[in-house]
DNA sequence: GTATAACTGAGGTGCGCACCTCAATGCAAG
DNA sequence: CTTGCATTGAGGTGCGCACCTCAGTTATAC
């Protein structure tokens, strides 16, 4: 038989098709003798459900929304420009994705944004925000209201009922480690570290699995405390300077945030770039420049054309009341050198 | 208007719905004036095609093949399982997927074997074999005879005009290089490079690729002539310890072959591990082991799901006489490391 | 027993498009 | 003018399924 259709599936199970229907879009009112000759059926003849047929006769157009930062340097324009990109490629499979932009480090702008979102505008919603009490509450109010949720590249700690897409960053971090250990072999010296703000829960965990590894590792290496540049480049400047002036011995920088152009443009202001290893997060235009050239010595980063396909995937998999496939959204951890850029 | 459909097209382009068909299609006898008209329109109502509704109206199913070796370890197991896997999935999207296990280091049997698939059997093949002239030639048969061939992980150097899916391997020979290079610090010393076989051109490229890191970067590492252990397991032990008998001062191992089991096997029986830097091509239970445990130090490796969804994606765009989107398509270097398997 | 609820089947409609036929119109060459 | 060919439109059919209605049947409670 060429591929089994639900009527073939009807026959097979000695029911009819208003109860093959029954069964495969779980509607109420099917006995479990039906349902189980129903399933037995599709197991013996192997039928498989045409996905476009579903789709025609649904005839449901899926419509997403992503929530992502107002402000930010050219990792989120990289993250807008993948996110149009999906949202021009998946038109044709019924899908409509629409971007807001928000003050997302506000946590009252963000709750409020996040409760105006009526359920029947949307099918799911991928966030992307830092965590706060306040926005996990939100977070959960939105859930509860029945609107399927991603958090998207960074979580909320306790919100674990929630789909998740990104990296483990205590893993990202202790990679971070593992190369910058490696990197500089057996001699002692300090590492400098640089965020935009630790408050950032991914930068906080970035730095506990950096630390894990070179405490454990690379005895002879010691991290520095974080420094904070508020995304601001004199500051930035200031700070670093004033850390390179006080530690004669520092071998190395670690960059915990996505944006690495200030704190890289700052570091090799005040250092001397080809006795410091320096590590980044996040694929940009700027770091892949800085990579070319020699400026850093390694990107850690997390692919965010596969990060925003992956959550479409998982919120379409919701909306169909199907369960997404777990090992093929496990965004990975990159490791970009100058040669596998 | 909700979603405009192809009927909307017609009306707004003020042709009717048989010159919108030929349009989109591209069937014959339509004026240059209609399909301008057509396309305008387009544009103006923003219309998107309906790929469900396409695909239910063509009712094609898409059946594709694997030309796979017959002969592996533990990477070929890791490829079959991810293209039983992607067959799984697509079943439902209408398309099919065959394997085919072929003696691939065998030109003539190849050939042969390439020259059995019918072109109603199937809308497109992927092969996986090494380079001969043989193999290349009963490839461009295969194009001429209008099957679309994929150049699976592993291509011929003068087959140009196939898509390929996998990694540049001279890259990422280079980041092996990197890696190497960049882990072993200041001290100089040699490198131990072992392989299958060097008649393989991924080798062959890798090898290049390594050495042009190697002596470029790193003048004061010397890479060893290529071992080639033809798969066997005592061979191997014999010529690493001759190898490690010979030179005292190796102080790293770069395998270049996809199954690592052998070779790194026979290192560790005649090295010190603690003091040799390995790093090894490819994600197999055995090399995720080896560098869980600290046999191995890196891992270089391309996602085998990855590519082989690339490889269905694109032999589906062709199909469909459309265009792959190639940004999407490129397979990249993975490094792996510890922290982030 | 009867009333009620749970189940089942037959049949219809429509999703948006591809693909087909056939008649009608335009247009150019001779 | 006629012939021939390119172009266009009108209309129909069917892909496989979801979703609906309604009549009929069976099981269950009382």
């Amino acid at each position: 038989m060429i591929r089994p259709t639900a009527k073939d599936l009807a026959e097979a199970a000695g029911v009819s098709l208003a109860t093959v229907d029954r069964v495969l879009n779980d509607r109420p009112n099917v006995s479990a003798r039906a349902s189980r000759r129903v399933h037995e059926a599709i197991e013996k003849i192997g039928f498989v459900r045409n996905l476009a047929a579903v789709a025609l006769a649904r005839n449901k157009i899926y419509r997403f929304r992503f929530v992502l930062p107002s402000k930010g340097d050219q990792y989120l324009q990289e993250l807008l420009q993948r996110v149009a990109e999906a949202s021009r490629t998946l038109k044709s499979d019924l899908t409509e994705i629409t971007v807001d932009q928000i003050a997302t480090d506000d946590p009252y702008q963000l709750s409020r944004h996040l409760a105006a979102i009526e359920t029947e505008d949307v099918d799911g919603v991928a966030v992307m925000a830092p965590e706060s009490p306040q926005v996990r509450d939100a977070l959960g109010r939105l859930m509860t209201r029945g609107i399927h949720l991603v958090q998207f590249l960074s979580g909320q700690e306790k919100l674990k009922t929630a789909d998740f897409v990104g990296v483990d960053n205590f893993a990202a971090g202790a990679t971070a480690g593992r190369i910058i250990g490696r990197f500089l072999g057996n001699e002692p010296g300090k590492i400098m570290i640089v965020a935009e703000t630790m408050v950032a829960r991914d930068s906080i965990e970035r730095r506990r699995g950096f630390d894990s590894i070179i405490n454990e590792q690379f005895p002879h290496l010691r991290a520095l405390p974080s420094l904070e540049t508020y995304g601001d480049q004199s500051r930035a400047a200031a700070i670093i300077q004033n850390v390179v002036e006080r530690h004669h011995d520092i071998r190395a920088a670690y960059v915990l945030s996505p944006e690495s152009r200030i704190p890289v443009s700052a570091i090799s202001q005040h250092a001397d770039l080809q006795k410091v290893t320096v590590v980044v997060h996040e694929r940009t235009p700027f770091s892949e420049e800085a990579l070319r050239t020699g400026r850093i010595d390694a990107i850690i980063a997390q692919d965010p054309g596969h990060a925003v396909r992956s959550a479409v995937r998982i919120m379409r998999a919701h909306a169909d009341l199907r369960d997404p496939i777990a090992a093929q959204e496990k965004i990975r951890i990159e490791v970009l050198l100058k040669e596998n850029l």
